[in-house]
DNA sequence: TGCAAATGTGAGGATTACTCATGTTTGTAA
DNA sequence: TTACAAACATGAGTAATCCTCACATTTGCA
C-alpha cells in the first residue's frame, strides 16, 4: 500500500563503476550469486519491485556485502543488461559474418530473426529491461491499446483501399507499421535532430511501400 | 547519493481510480493545477524523479489533497498519459477520415507522420512517459549503443552487397530496420503466441524487402 | 439556517535504498 | 611461521520518500 523502492531520484545518468572489483575467488563468486538472485527476481517481479534486501538474503549475503561491489540498485540491473548485449552481439556477428550474397542475406537475417525472438522469449531479466514503459504495467497497456487504436485508423483505410486482401494480414501489417513508426519516433527524439529527420523520413518511404504493397 | 521514491513495489499493474472525482469547481481548478504542476516537473526532471512533495507545494495545495484525487504516483503520470492519447487519437482519425485512394493514403500518411513526429518532439511528458527503459538514462544508451552495434553488423554486409549505394542512406536503412526489429520483438512477446508470431513474420518479410531492395 | 457530503490539511507511519564503523579473511613478504 | 596490510563481510542505523488518517473547513441544498 505505499511503495518506495525505485532506481534514483537523481538526474545522472551514469553508471557508477563498481565501487570495488572482485579480485578473490570468493567475492568473485560471491558476485555471481549476486547476480543470479538479481535475475531470479526480475524475471519474478520486474526490475523495479526488486528489493535490495531480498537480493542480498537469496544471494546469501549480507545488504553490505552487495553495497561492495554494486554502488546502487541500477548497477546490478545495468550489469545483466551488459553481459547480455554481450552476447548477443557476438551471435549477431556470426550469423551475419559469412553472408556472401543477397540470397545469403536473406536466409541469415532470417535465421537471425528467429534466433533473436526465442531469445527474447525465454529471457525474462532482458523482457524487463527492455521493455518500454517498463516499471509500469499500466502504462505499458494504455500504450498498447493506443497503439492498437491507431493502428485500427489505418486498418479500416487499407480496408477501403483493398477489400479483398486477408483482414488478419493487414492488420498485422498495419499494426506493424504503426509500432515500427512509434519506435522510430522515440529513437528520432534521442538522436540528434539530424539523423531523427532522417529516421524519420526512412521510416515515411518504408512504411507506404508496405502499405501500398499489392 | 541515496534514492527511494519511485513508483510501485507491488506487482498489480492496476491504476486505482480516482479515490474521488472531483465535482466541485474549486476541486476541479485545484485537480488541474495538481496535473499541470506534474507535468512541468516531469518535463524537468523524469516521472521517476518527481516527487509528490513537490508536485503539491507546485500546485499550491497540500499532500493530503493530492492523494484526495489520486490514490497513487502512478496515477498521475498515467491520467497525463491518458489526456495526450485520447489527443491524439482525435488527431490521428482526422487526418485519415476522408482517404479514399492510394494517392490520397500515401500524402495523408506523410502528414500524419510529420504531425507525429513534431508532436512527439514537443511534449517532454510524452517523452518521459513512452520513451523506453525511460527511468534509466544509462539503461537507455546502453540500449542505443546496442543497437547501433546490431545494425552496424548489418551494415557491413550491405556495404559488401551494395558497394556503390550512398552509405548514409544504407546505414540508416540498417538501423531502422534494427530498431523496427527490436521494437517488433518487444511486442511480439507481449501479445498472445499466435500474434506474436504473425508479427515477426510479417517483420521479416518487411525488414528483408527493405534490405534487399533496389 | 442547518446539516451532510465534499473537500482540505499536514504530522506521522511504514518502507526502502544506501552508509559506515567495526570485525574477519586472505595474500604475501620477512 | 608470523605479521600485517588490503580485501572482504556484516547489519544496525540514517535519510528520504510514499502514502494514511484523524480532524478541520467549505460547499451545496433542503
Amino acid at each position: 500500500m505505499e511503495g518506495r523502492s525505485a532506481v534514483s531520484p537523481q538526474p545522472d545518468g551514469q553508471v557508477a563503476s563498481p565501487r570495488r572489483a572482485p579480485s578473490q575467488q570468493r567475492s568473485r563468486e560471491r558476485v555471481e550469486r549476486m547476480l543470479a538472485a538479481a535475475s531470479v527476481l526480475i524475471a519474478e517481479q520486474g526490475s523495479d519491485a526488486m528489493r535490495m534486501g531480498e537480493v542480498a538474503e537469496r544471494a546469501g549475503v549480507s545488504i553490505g556485502s552487495l553495497y561492495q561491489f554494486f554502488p546502487d540498485k541500477r548497477a546490478i540491473v545495468w550489469a545483466l543488461a551488459e553481459r547480455h548485449t554481450t552476447e548477443s552481439q557476438a551471435c549477431i556477428a556470426a550469423a551475419l559474418k559469412d553472408v556472401g550474397d543477397a540470397e545469403g542475406l536473406r536466409q541469415a537475417f532470417s535465421e537471425l530473426v528467429d534466433i533473436y525472438y526465442r531469445l527474447f522469449l525465454a529471457e525474462p531479466v532482458m523482457r524487463d529491461i527492455w521493455s518500454g514503459t517498463q516499471a509500469d504495467k499500466a502504462l505499458r497497456e494504455l500504450e498498447l491499446a493506443d497503439s492498437r487504436a491507431n493502428a485500427g485508423f489505418l486498418i479500416a483505410v487499407l480496408r477501403r483501399l483493398r477489400p479483398d486482401a486477408d483482414p488478419v494480414a493487414l492488420e498485422t501489417t498495419a499494426f506493424l507499421v504503426w509500432q515500427m513508426g512509434e519506435a522510430a519516433m522515440r529513437l528520432a527524439i534521442s538522436v540528434d535532430r539530424e539523423e531523427g529527420d532522417r529516421l524519420v523520413a526512412a521510416y515515411k518511404r518504408m512504411a507506404l511501400r508496405e502499405l501500398l504493397a499489392e
